[in-house]
DNA sequence: CAAAAAGTAGACCGAACTGTCTACCTGGCA
DNA sequence: TGCCAGGTAGACAGTTCGGTCTACTTTTTG
């Protein structure tokens, strides 16, 4: 394997496991069994490896994400797709995201709170990119291909609730069942 | 004022505004105004002032969200209570929260991902504190003063809903009006 | 084959961190 | 008045961090 994909893929499950901070270099190329320098030649600094790890768990979520939601054929599939990748993803049974530890880009953030930081932007960069992958795949229903306002205030509130399922299972870790009952989806949808 | 907590509270404002490995005893002392073995004298680690800055906030916050929930006769008026708070909290215009950056409680426990350790505990119970708080506004409502399975129901969603605002605020920095319509509201509640 | 590029192991540097300690000061109280 | 708990200022120790550098080895490539 190229030693710079060995690198990013150990610092990012390092990283997304433990913190960026409670990681220090040594660690890293200790578990990637590589040289300083060897990381060094691929990274000028560590900030630039956390901004690799970013892209990179960034592009692999998104294919993912993607995936889960491509078959809907309705809003309401759409959500239940969402939740149920969700629920998924929180018991640990989807391998290429890794062992659950919440959303790495809000834990992040949390660790970077300066905004003009790079970090901080892939961060609120990633979040808006989600947003659209939501947003198009309830554009792609038959029952909104013609009302993007309304498509983009469900893609923001499936968002929304997203975000708080997410929180709510990295802060109290207990593998919990699907947070959210069906009967309020089809409230929300139907 | 007593130094402790003039100690407590220059602490908890720094740690709050730039996360907690990012700010020194150094820095707190120096903010404070107040010779490092005063600190060392109120608390014996670093741990030990973050978990006494975690207990100030908690009793904070609770204590703010409670007064904005009391008045709510229905659940709808809980929950637009409660968004209306979080809109006015994210603006910037509730002084005893200070300048909003997130939940204090899923940035530190961010940062302190071991569930083991009693900063993520308190950062863990906080929340199943502000879940009770929620759910005991809506049990008072004479609509759900007999139903507590609807009244956990309905506030296991609020609370998702809080945090998926409170989050995609904190990653995505603008100042943003309320995130959630009221026609949303009023299909989840009425 | 030979040169250049890339990797290894680890010593080393300066900076920053938490936490200790000394020496001195101050203000309230017996 | 004299005592003393608690405050101040800051040097200091010990560790850890990010990052550089040297000396050597391996791999790739013209």
């Amino acid at each position: 394997m190229d030693k710079r994909t060995q690198i990013v893929n150990t610092a990012l499950a390092l990283f997304y496991n433990k913190g960026i901070h409670a990681v220090g270099i040594n660690e890293v190329i200790q578990a990637a069994k590589v040289a300083k320098k060897t990381l060094y030649n691929h990274f000028s600094s560590k900030d630039e490896l956390i901004c690799a790890c970013l892209v990179v768990r960034d592009e692999r979520f998104n294919r993912w994400l993607k995936a889960q939601l491509i078959y809907a054929k309705t809003p309401f599939e759409v959500a239940d797709a969402l939740f149920n990748a969700l629920s998924l993803w929180i018991n640990n049974q989807v391998d290429e995201l890794g062992n659950f530890n919440g959303c790495f880009f809000i834990n992040t953030a949390a660790e970077f709170p300066l905004e003009t930081d790079p970090i901080a932007r892939l961060c609120s960069k990633h979040k808006q990119t989600v947003l659209k992958i939501i947003y198009d795949a309830l554009i792609l229903t038959t029952q909104l291909k013609e009302s993007p306002a309304e498509a983009e205030q469900l893609s923001k509130l499936l968002m929304t609730l997203k975000e708080g399922i997410i929180c709510q299972a990295r802060v109290s870790k207990q593998p919990q069942t699907l947070l959210l009952d069906k009967t309020i989806l089809k409230k929300l949808i139907a």
